[in-house]
DNA sequence: TCAATGGTTATGATATATCATAACCATTGA
DNA sequence: TCAATGGTTATGATATATCATAACCATTGA
């Protein structure tokens, strides 16, 4: 028995649907307001493979890419933490 | 003239202003809850100087790191966002 | 058909968040 | 006094976000 490795295990699957969580949010929020990924992309001037990977939850997304979508998109920042 | 790097300086003073806020939502939020960065830091086993440059806003903050300062405090994520 | 659009996945390079450690300062309480 | 506490700043190492590019798939409209 290893409670730590579990707790580890434990935490790793919140912070993966965390991730998941806030990339649907971003999906969400970007279809309401009738934009691509692609759009997105071509105004703040990022990577769709970056933006697709955010989108899907594979990547720790940093505070100032999540403010350069949210103004693209039109949207507050905090509207990607709802649950 | 040179119009694009006026809008990147402009982007620039906005970015800052915006990791700055983030900090000082955090330590805001930390001190109302009782907690010392040092409480924080070992909760989360986060190294003190990383929470002293993000409180600062020296730090772009990454979304799993700002998930873990929550969590500890007892807050929501998006009380980092409220303007 | 088939070109265009929207999205996913993979890879290597580069920038930077975080770790680990240390030195330093200010405040406080014994 | 002075040790303890809370915080800041600096430095080098390591992990990983993002860039840049490419290949690929599904859907759609001409």
């Amino acid at each position: 028995m290893c409670f730590f490795i579990e707790i580890e295990l434990y935490m790793d699957e919140k912070e993966k649907k965390f991730l998941k969580m806030i990339g649907q949010n971003i999906a969400k929020n970007r279809k309401a307001m009738g934009f691509s990924q692609l759009d997105i992309c071509s105004i703040i001037r990022m990577e769709k493979s970056n933006l697709s990977s955010i989108e899907n939850g594979r990547q720790n997304v940093t505070s100032l890419t999540l403010l350069k979508i949210s103004k693209a998109i039109g949207v507050e920042v905090s509207s990607f933490f709802q649950e």
